[in-house]
DNA sequence: TTTTTTGTTGATTGACGAGTCAATAAACTT
DNA sequence: AAGTTTATTGACTCGTCAATCAACAAAAAA
């Protein structure tokens, strides 16, 4: 009893299926089959929308990126001085949406695929690239020519934070991380 | 033509090519049959001697662990004040052994493997165990109180640093990583 | 010298999984 | 009404791979 227009609506059943089984599964051993069934379809039927596994695999990694870029712009958009852009960039990073186990585990994942699959390299750099503009757009009005240095350093210790996540048996704990990153940089900018 | 005591040899040869293969490949995704060929032995040899995949992929693990450990251990051993200690633990963590690319994304798929192997978990959580441990034992003295959250702050930035490394273009380099932990440390020390 | 232990492999088994295909059916077009 | 497009799946193919086994060989022990 095929209804018309099911085409969006299963690929982001599929989507969505395909981040909660790599979060279950903690890697990317995740057979079509598992991600069609938590996506109530046949394994036919995610081959006739996406084509392929990698295709599923960079359809899920291109919606996680585009929601965390949403919310970074979202945050972005009302924050008037440098200070408040950096908060709301680590507000958004570590947001409930963003830093729950699943969708970290997925995120390293990702970084995983990424070593790979030239798509997803890809996608990683266009994340970071994003990133590293805003980081630095923030921090050259306040600390000028130490901004790329600290740039760096913040990206590597968000990542750090997000794949100690992945291991950690605590629950996500957004708040603190985001306490961290505020200390260390108000202790890059008071110097 | 068997020559007796080959044990040990076919281990250590099986534990590198299990490296190099995983460092190569990107993933976990290597099969017994690479990397006993790579060893210079067939499958079967390699099943006799470790019993299955699970206990390569961890021996590798362990292996790496071990260097990586001892480096540290070497390194800390003729460093007299908390400075030279901390100085001692980043130049061991980047050192042109560890800080390989081969190594670099052995480790980020080790990583993945702690969260599916609570082997590969156990051993990680003692790594990090240790490497808090000895980076509190230097800081302490320095910072006091601050210690802990310095602590957990520079764990996650060398992880981070580390999982960027796996996927940058670039060759890697230690001493530049090296530098950009040490600016954080003395921006923290500083205060 | 017979027996046991250690080293070694080719061939095989058995499972699993990606991708294809033919067939079925509802909706929409002409 | 006939034809086309869209949705959907069960069954199948084909390849891959972990693990096992039987068999052979050399050294050591008896």
């Amino acid at each position: 009893m095929p209804k018309l227009g099911m085409e969006p609506i299963r690929k982001t059943a599929l989507v969505k299926a395909t981040i909660t089984e790599i979060g279950r599964a903690g890697s990317l051993d995740v057979t079509v089959g598992q991600i069609a069934k938590r996506a109530g379809m046949s394994t036919a039927l995610a081959h006739h929308y996406f084509g392929g596994k990698e295709q599923i695999f960079l359809a899920a990694m291109r919606h996680i990126l585009t929601l965390y870029s949403a919310e970074v712009r979202g945050a972005l958009a009302t924050a008037a001085t440098p200070e408040a852009r950096l908060e709301a960039i680590l507000l958004a990073s570590f947001s409930a949406t963003n830093f729950r186990r699943e969708v970290v585990s997925a995120w390293l994942n990702f970084y995983v695929l990424a070593q790979t699959v030239p798509g997803a390299r890809r996608l990683l750099a266009v994340y970071q690239r994003r990133l590293h503009a805003n980081i630095l757009h923030a921090l050259r009005p306040l600390i000028g020519a130490r901004a790329d240095a600290v740039t760096e350093a913040l990206g590597a210790l968000i990542d750090g934070v997000y794949l100690r996540e992945a291991l950690s048996p605590r629950p996500s704990d957004g708040k603190a991380a985001v306490r961290m990153l505020q200390a260390y940089l108000s202790a890059e900018l008071r110097n």
